[in-house]
DNA sequence: GTCTATAATTTGATAGAC
DNA sequence: GTCTATCAAATTATAGAC
């Protein structure tokens, strides 16, 4: 239960997950992760030899933590409808609790700049999210075509992508609450 | 016409554009964009005195740019509707021609980290956007409440966003042409 | 307005002791 | 696995000549 049974490896992660959602990954360092670790930037290097690799398993780490937390897309025992607003109400806390960008979505907007592995890591958090959303909305339209339900996915994501966006720069809650709003009221 | 009627503040302006809405605040510096315009960088220290003075210009001509692309959101001559349609396309040419991310939308991500100048410019862009997007909103709906105006315009300028970060992530025009549909369909 | 030169700092990364 | 020490390169920024 205590710090010490959390490894090194995942202490930094951790670390740098929160670097990275407020500088994305030019805007962080190996010394300032090292210092809220309480290690050198050496120990940080034994542990993820380049900076693309601690980047890399920070992603992967952060989309394998939120696809745990949306659960099964055809679990029976859920509504679909909920699930819709299970979806959102991971992006609401990840903002109104993290106050925080999506990290795969910092890394999206500088994507173009990143080394290989990272962006690999932030395109999977997407179709990861794409598929799953897919999944649901398919559930709830049994008639609908797989392209609607396709094109329906990749609307919700835009949308929660932009409503943090627009938080971060703006520290408004009210926008996000509202475009928030929108999205869950389009499933009604 | 030519190169030479450009001046060297403008060159700089449009080579940190490019830089930027590649790599962000972070991932650009004074000597690649020097280089870009075929100057030392000290000679754009001359014109800029500190990075944060760099960016700030470049986000407040990017705004202005988008601004007047856009044009008079009152303007009689021109149907809400075909202006609606209008700024999805002005984001679809930022995309498709450009192929980098939005700059503003590049900055608001990484917001938290960058300096009050910077943040300020960016927050700015957002605001014209959702009151140019507000004002044509309301001569679609003339008995809709204002407030309703103003989530939908969020929910435009949201969605747009993250399209774009999802296309600059994937690289696929096909899932940003999908969502602007989307978009759009909403106004039919 | 542009240059050379350079200061001062930070960065990613490595070698080798413990 | 963590440390000290260190390197080579890059970074923002300035001083002063032309």
């Amino acid at each position: 239960m205590n710090d010490s049974q959390i490894s090194t490896s995942d202490r930094i992660i951790a670390a740098a997950e929160k670097r990275m959602r407020t500088g994305g990954f030019h805007g962080f360092s190996f010394r300032e992760v090292a210092a809220d670790v309480g290690i050198k930037s050496a120990s940080v290097h034994h542990h993820f030899p380049a900076k693309e690799d601690l980047a890399a398993a920070t992603a992967h780490a952060y989309a394998e933590r939120f696809m745990a937390a949306l659960g099964d897309p055809n679990d029976e025992g859920q509504n679909p409808l909920a699930l819709i607003r299970r979806y959102i109400a991971l992006f609401s806390k990840a903002q109104l609790e993290d106050r925080r960008m999506c990290l795969c979505g910092v890394l999206a907007s500088e994507a173009l700049d990143l080394p290989e592995q990272v962006t690999t890591e932030a395109q999977r958090f997407f179709e990861l999210n794409v598929d799953w959303l897919k999944t649901v909305i398919r559930r709830t339209e049994k008639t609908a075509k797989p392209r609607d339900a396709e094109a329906r996915a990749k609307q919700i994501v835009a949308s929660m992508e932009g409503a943090m966006m627009i938080a971060n720069v703006t520290g408004d809650d009210c926008t996000f609450n509202q475009i928030a709003a929108s999205v869950a009221d389009g499933f009604k």
